[in-house]
DNA sequence: TTGTTCGTGATACGTCTGTATCATAACGAG
DNA sequence: CTCGTTATGATACAGACGTATCACGAACAA
């Protein structure tokens, strides 16, 4: 074979340099020929790598949704061993604001290619529909498990509980996202939420009982 | 004059084929031509009626944001003279999730539109900034005589829960598009919301006390 | 009736898009 | 060294897009 280069890297690149231009200029500013520009290479290069536009744009939110999951896994190793399930929540839940520009660029494009599968099913089921259900899902056996050391409020229902910090998180991260209101309020809200889903007992560094396994799955999809 | 032709029903039919376009095919699939295509005129006539592109699509946005206060703003009026807090903020987020697919192909073409503005500043900051924070702060007001009446739970923040209610109200709008769950369930999540809000006791139909008007702004942006 | 303006149609133009084609430089296997 | 596969560049092509232009019908004012 002769020289080798590193496809990957190569296509982490250019996938790279698409998530640019649809950060800076929306998703329908991205071409071949600007994705190519973004990314220093020729658009013979983006066309050599990428048999089709589709496929350039599925490859880029493949990467998006890896990094996005890469970011959170590593959040949640950074907690001391065995967390509170609030530590795991408000760690979930810190990814879903975008609060500094890279996590801004990043919530804009994932907006704008969850838009896209709205009206195009084939665009990624997987990532919009399937990949929210099964951190709710995971989210529900971290407040389980929190019932069961009653850290959670009277009344709480795990699965409803879930649904509404997930569904919170993104209304709350959009309307950052539109200018609506600023991070730091939207942060506010949300810890004015966990702070009712909570007993207000003093943040406890480790919970006292459960499996050892942290509830949430460690790979990605 | 000649013969003269209502140019505002012009216009609304051609918008109304925008919108129509942008719901089946998402609105990158909307051109002049589409459009004229969808209202069942020519390519000339949408011209005629709109100067350029960027013209009709914030006359459709327009329309949109028009369209949404009306239906908002007459569910209000069916609600019973001097109604209860619990019953406008109900009211309020009913319109927040897509039930029926009238509902859905708003909802979509808004987030399309919403999206579109995260990247484009000049296009409707006040729809999607101005427009929300203006609800916030009438459904604030709102609970806030809820609290003098007595009918919040003890510890409640009404402009916090303004924040939380709104937020909640388009994450689970959006899971729902995405086909993360079902309308209903959302329904099932947002009522759960609001039993814990309120007071848990009987729904009342009219509220105790108050000045007399709802609170909530009656006219259009 | 005549004329001027509004409303509508057909069509053309330049640009940008995704994709395809031709050509060639780099490098390892034989 | 030579040859064939891999990697890269320059350029071409057909279509769709936004916009502009030319042309004609329809209706009221004079």
């Amino acid at each position: 074979m002769p020289r080798t280069v590193d496809h990957a890297q190569r296509r982490a690149q250019i996938t790279d340099g698409l998530v640019r231009v649809a950060a800076r200029e929306g998703l329908h500013a991205v071409t071949m020929r600007s994705v190519a520009a973004a990314s220093g290479v020729s658009l013979r290069l983006v066309q050599y790598y990428f048999d089709s536009k589709a496929q350039l744009m599925r490859a880029a939110l493949e990467r998006l949704e890896a990094q996005s999951h890469a970011r959170w896994a590593a959040r949640l190793a950074a907690l001391a061993p065995d967390p509170s399930a609030r530590a795991v929540v408000e760690t979930c839940l810190a990814e879903a604001l975008p609060t500094d520009e890279e996590s801004r660029a990043f919530h804009v494009v994932w907006t704008a290619y969850a838009s896209l599968a709205m009206t195009d099913p084939s665009l990624a089921e997987q990532p919009f529909a399937d990949g929210p259900r099964r951190l709710e899902r995971a989210l529900t056996g971290v407040l389980e498990r929190a019932r069961r050391d009653d850290e959670l409020m009277a009344g709480a229902e795990p699965a409803h509980e879930a649904a509404r910090l997930l569904a919170l998180g993104h209304g709350l991260g959009t309307s950052v996202l539109v200018g609506q209101r600023s991070a730091g309020d939207a942060a506010d809200v949300l810890r004015y939420h966990v702070d009712r889903l909570f007993t207000s007992a003093v943040r406890r560094g480790a919970r006292t009982g459960g499996t050892g396994t942290s509830g949430v799955p460690a790979s990605p999809p």
